[in-house]
This record gives C-alpha cells, structure tokens and sequence, in this order.
DNA sequence: CAGTATCCTATCCGATACTG
DNA sequence: CAGTATCGGATAGGATACTG
C-alpha cells in the first residue's frame, strides 16, 4: 500500500490496510503453508528482497499475526510463528487462491517460472502415501536450464519425510524424470496432467513410480480448481 | 500495489497482483454491496480520490472483474456491475470483513468517523421488515457535529424503499434519535447495542419504534462477529 | 546462516482543475 | 452529475552491502 491508511471504519479496509502491502499475501500463504525460518520464508517468496522481508515480518508481528522468538537451541536465530489471528488469517489465503485459480489467466504466470521455486513447492506437497516403504529417490531434470539449475533430486524416506537436493545425494535413483519447466509448473498448478502432458515427459526407471506420479507428486493446494476465465 | 507484478505462478499471488493495490478491496466491497454508478461510488469510499477511482474501475475491468456499460435511458453515463468473476469475489471480500472484525483493534477506526459513510452504509442495511406498513421517518441527529452534518433523515417507503436525505423531507417524523457519532458507529459495528449504549442516546417519539430499534436497524454485515484481539 | 541499514529511484497516489 | 487529465511529492520497496 502506499501513503497513510484508509482511516476507515469498515472491517475491510481495517484488514486490508495490514494485508494488502505489497508481498504481504505471499508471505502470509508461505507462513501458512509452515515455513518459520528467515531463509526458508525467503526460498517460498523468492523475489522479494530480504530488506523487505525483514520488515514485513516486524510489521506482521506489530499486527499481532506472528511472534517472533529465539529458537529454543539457537537463541541468536527467530523464529516465526503464526499467533491465533495469524492462523485465522488461513480461510483468506484460500480465498485469494481459489480465486486466483480460477479467474486469474495463467499465461503470463507461466512465463514466470522459476525452478527453485517450484521444487521447493514439490518438496512440501509431496504425498509419500501411495509410495513403497524405503527410500524413494526422483531425479529430475530440465534440460534447457542452465547446469546449476538443472537437475533436482527429491529423497522420500521410508518415515515420509521429504528432501530436496541439487546435487546427487549419493543413493541410488529410482526414477528419472526428463520436462521443460513449464510442462512440469502446468502440472503443479493443476492446468494438465502428467498423462495429459505424456509427449512433454520421459521417464527412466521404475515403471510403477511413473505410473503413480500424478497421485504422490503433490500439486498446488488450489490445483483442483478449474480455470473459468473466459 | 507498487512497481510492477510479482511474476510469481501462485495463484494466491496471482490473485493479490489483481485485488491488493490501494482502495482496490475497499471499491470492490462497494460493488458487492450493490452500488453501480460512479457518485455511490464516491460516497462508498468518500477518501478515494476521483481520478484514482476512475483508474481502478478501468482496471477492475481490464482484470474481468467489472463490466463497463452505458445506462440504457442515459447512454453517456456508464453503469459498472460485476461479472461472474467479480461477483465470486464476495467469498474474499467476506474473508477479509470477517477477519478485520476479529482482530484489527477498532478503536484507531473509531478516530476517523464519518457521518456521511455511516449513513449512507445504514441507509444500504436497514431492515425495513419490523416496521409497521406504512411511511416511517426517523431523524438522527449529531449535536455535535457542524449544522451541514448534524441532522439526517432516513424515510422508509412502505414498499420498503428507504432514502436518505440531508434536509427535512417534509413528513412528520416518527422517531427521532439523539447521539454522538462514535456512538452510533459502535452500534453499527457491533461494538455496542442501542440498549447497552442507552445513556448515550435520547429517544423521542414513538415509542414502539424505539424499543425495536436494535432489528430495524441495519447493522455492519460483519457486526455478528466479536472481537478477538487481546 | 540470519537479519539489518542505507541509499536511491520508480511509481503510486492525492489534489486540483477541467470537460461533456 | 459523471468522469478524466495533469502534475508534483511522498514513499514504498528494490539493490546492495554489511554485521553478528
């Protein structure tokens, strides 16, 4: 937002006076979705600047929508957590993205990508319900990016715990999985299916793992919804 | 919204690039409420400067949100109303009252009043169904306030049809009630009651619209919810 | 790693005045 | 009444570098 408030007795403008600044619902969705630690919130909301986080955080706490508290084994590091308000705040940020998805076009979100992103969003929604019980190794790779950024690897432990690495982790890889980003952030986003995106795909490796990919990679939470803009 | 977009593939920020800017949620709040043309508008969201409103609803429409049409009796006037887009917004502009009422502390909205807006905001919400069958006047009045904003008139029709005016309309008055501003915006807000305020009001005539007043009185739609801030 | 201070610019917005 | 153009200032926030 800019310049002063709205000095306004309306409920709305009393809330949207504290979340509509710029970053601010970004931040609160990556807050929402668990991330407590400085850096993490900065992985979920990549582009915004750390300066800006840093306030923004100081300006949630003032709200009263998170505190700030050492963590309890480093007490030089913060650690942020959503207060009761903050956590009443999680029936908006669905709100926001139900309609996002639904009446926001995607194109030009898709021209948008970011790979570390992404990953880290697969990381946290991965489902390792549907998997064996053992270590599950996916390696993935988008062959157009550069080589920093090109293969991912996501480590599922048989206690379902979830790692994202971007160099090799040592174990043996279950299954390769070659896209272009944007293919792989389509279907995150739920706008196609890895079946419906087959001839964007390939796969090396374990046939069931690639079969039940649609069901254990874990999708936006608002992937469900479909699109209704005209 | 500052600078440019957050070209970021979240729907949540999707969405916050379209309704997070200055006055955005406030407007569209004023739209779901029924206003159309660009004066009710104005006395919606009386500090929103004309130029900035005018932007916004060019905006709002370029986003799919509104639809810009020329009154069919008055083809140089525009007429904005909502599409299906921006009537599924009613869930978010909701969230967001819902929310402000919990937990932003009012009393800073309780510095920056507003007779006209409050007026104008019971005028929309009163509830014409406990009246008796026939014309009602009541008169409001702020002492406090000076002379061209003390008095205000609100005239349900029998049909039900109320208007508010700023001079005598000329029919007898049936209630009239005496207060201070921050009075009966608390009422409005549902920080108070008529009866909880009582020695802060005076009352003359009928007597029956008196003691109903609390039902007829339309309040704020997010007046049901209490307060949860510490 | 975790977080903050500084600096500077882009741009958003408020005020005002103006037209059909 | 309905709506738009212009203009200038404030400030938000981006980039960067820095500290514990």
């Amino acid at each position: 937002m800019s310049q002063t408030g709205y000095r306004q007795f309306c409920p709305v403008a009393m809330a949207a006076e504290v979340l509509c600044t710029r970053w601010t619902m970004v931040l609160l969705r990556e807050l929402i979705a668990g991330s407590t630690r400085f850096n993490d919130l900065r992985r979920g909301v990549p582009r915004m600047s750390p300066s800006l986080l840093s306030r923004r955080l100081r300006e949630l706490e003032e709200a009263g929508i998170l505190s700030r508290r050492p963590v309890p084994e480093q007490p030089e590091v913060l650690e942020y957590r959503l207060t009761e308000a903050g956590q009443d705040l999680r029936p908006v940020i669905e709100a926001f993205g139900l309609w996002g998805q639904k009446w926001v076009e995607s194109q030009p979100s898709l021209e948008n990508l970011d790979p570390s992103l992404l990953m880290w969003d697969m990381r946290r929604g991965l489902n390792p319900a549907p998997l064996p019980e053992r270590r599950i190794v996916v390696q993935v790779c988008y062959p157009e990016l550069p080589a920093s950024k090109r293969d991912w690897w996501l480590v599922v432990e048989p206690d379902g715990a979830v790692d994202l690495c971007q160099s090799h982790p040592g174990f043996d890889v279950d299954l390769y999985v070659t896209t272009d980003l944007r293919t792989m952030t389509a279907i995150w986003m739920g706008l196609t299916t890895v079946s419906g995106a087959a001839d964007k795909i390939t796969f090396d490796g374990d046939p069931a793992l690639r079969r039940s990919m649609q069901s254990w990679l874990g999708l936006s939470p608002f992937a469900s919804e479909r699109k209704r803009v005209p």
